[in-house]
DNA sequence: GTTCGAATCGGTACTCAGTATCTTAAAGTC
DNA sequence: GACTTTAAGATACTGAGTACCGATTCGAAC
């Protein structure tokens, strides 16, 4: 079978790591198991870690692709499918996915790029819906607030796969029900002319709820 | 005045950083500035970076103090004094805040670690939020929104203020502000039993509003 | 078949961050 | 004054990351 050089990089840094710790492996010690040289390592990554992380590049420009072609009627819509393309990608990525999860809680360094990766694609929603608002004032922080919770509701239900918890069904259901609380803030949007309404709860009794409305109208804000 | 040996090394760090780049001063560089040795350095900073870092520990401990005396009916408050602390402090730092944010601007290794320190904030709210929720299905979920709702906020109207855009008193105002429409996610729970109702926006017209909540509650959901 | 060019890889040498360890000077403490 | 503690300097080492050079291979063009 044709593995590349690079593929045998990557697993022997997993199998390294795994085995005797990120700290204690050394570059030449995974270029000494992938049967190749240092230099040859540095270049295909960029640096230690850079093995251990997939190529958010080109999942980021997917998503971008995505909430670019996006129809001022079915703003919704792209949000969900972007915050799709990625979970898609690692549940089709399956056990490497999780290896890569595990390391990422151990190792602090590791964890930390992570983070800053996380970082992009809520900064990636946000320059779109922040386009999508042009014309609103607080446009920046509704847009941040509402990307971030996307990637949290995509993170959350993420996690809960990674860790064994969830099925791979059960894990794209949670996504529609976790992106449902996620965009609450979305629709619930203070700066629109009059007032507007979020009605939310199983099967609300209308009487009930008029009341709260009024009490709600009432009360002083 | 008796500058002390670490006061020295963060101002010769800030201006070299200012003026020569992060990459090209090395830390030689720093304690030569600073007229004392490089064994010195590290023995009061962890790393390069940590000089320019504040210390979250000390801050984020205040912050959890500030969480964990909050009684059942006061939870928004907690909230909102404890999003105030760090704000506070940065406010009180002055231009020493704002040097370092044009560094953690410009430098991807700081950057990084200061959006590292940041999900730390979140963590911390997200764990007092969800111990506040404990009986909810999906609490760590609406936790996690929450309190990255929360320090989103914040980290919009300090940054307005760092980058010279805003006075202090606007930018204290600015948090309250900023934080009504951070916990909507809070308000709008569709946990509880029945429906919440949340209302926002200036004075409705309570007619509109009556006529809006009918339609909500007509469509198909 | 030869030659040219472009990748790909290995090898060497260097800078610098970070750690460990030892020694020294100064400042308390009894 | 002798003793302990603490802050600082000095040295040496490991390992990540960079720069550069040379060797090999594989095609394509002539």
């Amino acid at each position: 079978m044709p593995t590349t050089v690079r593929d045998r990089l990557v697993d022997a840094a997993f199998e390294l790591f795994e085995q005797q710790g990120y700290d204690a492996t050394t570059i030449d010690d995974i270029a000494a198991r992938a049967d190749t040289s240092r230099s040859t390592f540095f270049r295909h990554f960029r640096g230690k870690d850079d093995v251990v992380l997939p190529d958010h590049d080109a999942l980021l420009a997917r998503v971008g692709e995505r909430l670019s072609m996006s129809a001022p009627g079915s703003r919704a819509i792209a949000l969900r499918e972007g915050a799709r393309v990625p979970l898609d990608h690692y549940l089709a990525e399956g056990p490497t996915a999780m290896a890569r999860y595990r390391l990422a809680s151990t190792i602090p360094s590791i964890r930390d790029r992570e983070i800053a990766s996380v970082q992009r694609y809520v900064r990636l929603f946000a320059q779109h819906v922040h386009g999508w608002l042009e014309d609103d004032t607080d446009g920046p922080l509704r847009a941040e607030l509402v990307a971030s919770s996307i990637v949290i509701a995509h993170n959350h239900v993420l996690r809960r796969w990674l860790r064994g918890e969830q099925d791979e069904p059960t894990t794209r259901a949670g996504l529609d029900r976790a992106l449902d609380r996620a965009l609450l803030a979305l629709r619930a949007d203070p700066s629109a002319g009059g007032a507007t309404i979020v009605i939310s709860g199983p099967d609300p009794d209308v009487e009930q709820v008029l009341e709260q409305v009024r009490a709600a109208l009432n009360a002083p804000r």
